[in-house]
DNA sequence: GCGACAG
DNA sequence: ATCTTGTCGC
């Protein structure tokens, strides 16, 4: 099993390099429901070592709806890149692969910490992984990247539109009770209704879905 | 030119 | 992301 890109580019890219990546990419995000049933659901996380200069790309596979952890896989890459802003995946991307490649399972959704489609070109980290893997993924990021929305309601599973540029390309979600909210948005064959039920599918009680916590347990701790 | 800016 | 202790609130 294990899950592998179902094509391949290269990654050591300029900043205007990548950007025309995207621009190219983007077409082939799918933006409606495109899976069948979802039994294992995955996390993906990254941390850093040493100073920055080590990559470690954790994925956590969870059972569903039990949400009880099956297996992980964890990679270590030397750092290629500088974060900037909008091209995080050049930076993050080639480790979470690595990991991917090593699992025994196969995840039929993941859930990536960052935006899917609520990126300046409709193409962020979520929507990078699920296009080269070809699986639905769904973009959980803790902050705002782009886009403008209202107050979110105090309650738990309230959300609001996130909207840019006259296009509504995610939602701004409340996990938990007078918690700062998520931004959700679809990555790659997912709609956005359904991007929100699986988050709220995926959370117990803390802020972040199950899936992220263990994901980013084992890219930050031992 | 001046801010904003996933992790 | 990461550097880091205590502390305010439910």
């Amino acid at each position: 099993m294990a899950l592998h890109p179902v094509f391949e580019h290269r990654w050591d890219l300029t900043p205007k390099e990548a950007i025309a990546l995207q621009q190219e990419l983007r077409g082939r995000v799918e933006i409606t429901d495109r899976y069948g049933e979802i039994r294992w659901v995955a996390g993906v996380d990254v941390g850093f070592e040493a100073r920055n200069t080590i990559t470690r790309a954790a994925v956590a596979v969870l059972a569903y709806p039990s949400l009880e952890l099956h297996e992980h896989a964890i990679a270590r890459q030397p750092t290629r890149m500088p974060y900037i802003p909008g091209l995080l995946s050049f930076r993050e991307v080639p480790a979470v692969l690595e990991a991917m490649a090593r699992l025994d399972s196969r995840p039929d959704l993941l859930l990536c910490d960052g935006q899917g489609i609520a990126h300046p070109r409709r193409f962020g980290i979520a929507s990078h992984l699920g296009v080269l893997l070809d699986v639905p993924a769904i973009g959980v990021a803790k902050t705002r990247l782009v886009g403008t929305h209202d107050a979110v309601p105090e309650g738990r599973g309230e959300s609001v539109p996130l909207v840019d540029r006259g296009e509504r390309i995610g939602a701004v979600l409340r996990t938990r009770s007078r918690v700062k909210p998520l931004f959700i948005s679809p990555g790659h064959r997912m709609g956005l209704e359904h991007a929100v039920e699986w988050v709220m599918a995926c959370t117990t009680r803390y802020r972040l879905p199950e899936t992220t916590r263990r994901a980013h347990r084992l890219a930050s701790c031992d």
